[in-house]
DNA sequence: GATGATGTTCGATGATTGACGAACATCGAA
DNA sequence: TTCGATGTTCGTCAATCATCGAACATCATC
């Protein structure tokens, strides 16, 4: 998390974040972060191992979808709705809608 | 195009519509398509070759995002923006709207 | 029928992606 | 200071993807 990349909201691409949200794993995170809520890694149930999450949460903050925040070794995550909804207004809000449906089963442990 | 296979409007996935327009080239050929006009293959001016075209082509028709109709040799293909709007409300329209920015140059010949 | 235009399909290839375990770094707590 | 918890990074692997040219099928036209 060193090199812990957020673009700002006028970095945020189109194409990445509908790649980002291609995925089920990741679309189940952001699923989860949808109310708003600020959520520790370890909090996610998620059926993948933690490198693989790694790996995912790193997607989700590069395409500037979520904002990711260090607490001594723990790594805190929330949604950036605010910076999407100005960005691509209406996006985020019609994906979420039919998102459960396909979204992986994350869940909180 | 002998298996031309057009999901109907239950069968469209949320995770292929997104994976498909990830693609700046078929967001661009999207874009394009997004008056609602009806075009050809030849018409499109894209920067690739027919083979490459025509799996992109496929990808968006199975993904559910457009229709194909033959006529003689000739292929046509229109989006499905209503199909679109009532399976996923808003969701097209809010990406039209910030997509010519990262599309590919698609144009007609 | 022969020819040309239009798409599709078939490998092949190189790049990207998702997944895992192992090794590592960092920090808090015993 | 040692140990455990938490994430990251690395190397590997299999799968998928974008791309191309070549070969093919189909149809319209000459």
């Amino acid at each position: 998390m060193r090199n812990a990349e957020h673009p700002d909201v006028s970095g945020i691409a189109l194409t990445k974040v509908l790649s980002a949200l291609a995925d089920p794993l990741r679309l189940g995170v952001v699923c989860l972060l949808a109310d708003g809520e600020e959520r520790q890694w370890g909090d996610l149930d998620v059926p993948v191992s933690k490198s693989t999450l790694s790996h995912h949460m790193k997607t989700l903050r590069n395409a500037g979808l979520t904002r990711t925040r260090e607490e001594g070794t723990r790594c805190y995550v929330r949604l950036r709705t605010g910076d999407l909804e100005s960005r691509f207004p209406g996006l985020l809000a019609s994906i979420m809608q039919a998102a459960p449906a396909e979204a992986a089963p994350v869940g909180l442990r």
